[in-house]
DNA sequence: CTTGACCTTCCAGCGACGGGAAGGTGTAAA
DNA sequence: TTTACACCTTCCCGTCGCTGGAAGGTCAAG
């Protein structure tokens, strides 16, 4: 078995910055540490386990609400998957929502980029737009 | 010629929140409002259009420090426009770079979320992922 | 005269950390 | 042994772009 690891370990063995672990820790979403005799956090294999499961679920977007949601789930051997598909299905949608936004936001902004000659002349539709807008 | 109006009249004709135009105010991103005898703010035909401006360029989703990037190009005549369209550019690309990456995202939760029967049953591939990722 | 809708300033909080100070600890080399 | 250095601790402030709320002034209507 191996033995805990320090906080700066854990972090290159995760990918959390140790300032973000103790934030996490601070805020409840994960448990307190262990302590060594001086006072240092200690990990053991499950406590990594748990930062790896909440990286992911970061790197996947959700945010740390709901990634507390998802460890509680994650804890629940009863939980039905259900309603970690919902769950999953509601982040998905905010995704879609977003990415629907920046593609009107990118298409508008390279109709305007297109537009503007971008020369040593001061004439610019760009700045023509965003003082008026059409319709 | 029309009188000025009030914060929330202001409010109203260019969709920026009283509360958001006394924080740009306050920032400095546009300048002190002229002030009545009884020290309410008011609007001229000026203002209402700089307003106007920094919403459309927010909604454009310019952070609010381009805004006053360009802001100071709008009120320069002797710019150049390509110093616009390179802002421009910047901020198309940064959005670009956000759309991929919630493209990848979306691409993961749809897959995630297709492997889960999303029933009664306790088994789930969503988590089974977020405890231990494939590779 | 009172109600209610405005307006003013100021202070605090959101999310999700990151920076940096001030100080304790652990180890390895000079 | 001392000293250097990397690590750990707690604490508080700053980020970005607002938003909410408290405490108070002002104004028009009923």
């Amino acid at each position: 078995m191996g033995r805990s690891l320090t906080i700066g370990e854990a972090s290159k063995q995760t990918g959390v910055p140790a300032k973000t672990i103790r934030y996490y820790e601070e805020t409840g979403l994960i448990p307190r540490a262990e302590r060594a005799e001086n006072g240092y956090r200690l990990y053991g294999e499950k406590a990594i386990h748990l930062l790896k499961f909440v990286k992911r679920a970061r790197d996947l977007g959700f945010s740390v609400h709901d990634v507390g949601n998802l460890l509680a789930l994650w804890a629940n051997d009863s939980r039905a998957s259900s309603e970690v598909k919902e769950l999953a299905k509601r982040h998905l949608e905010q995704i879609e929502t977003k990415i629907s936004g920046l593609n009107v936001l990118r298409n508008t902004m390279r109709t305007l980029i297109d537009s503007c000659h971008g020369d040593s002349r001061a004439d610019c539709p760009i700045l023509e737009d965003l003082a008026t807008p059409k319709e």
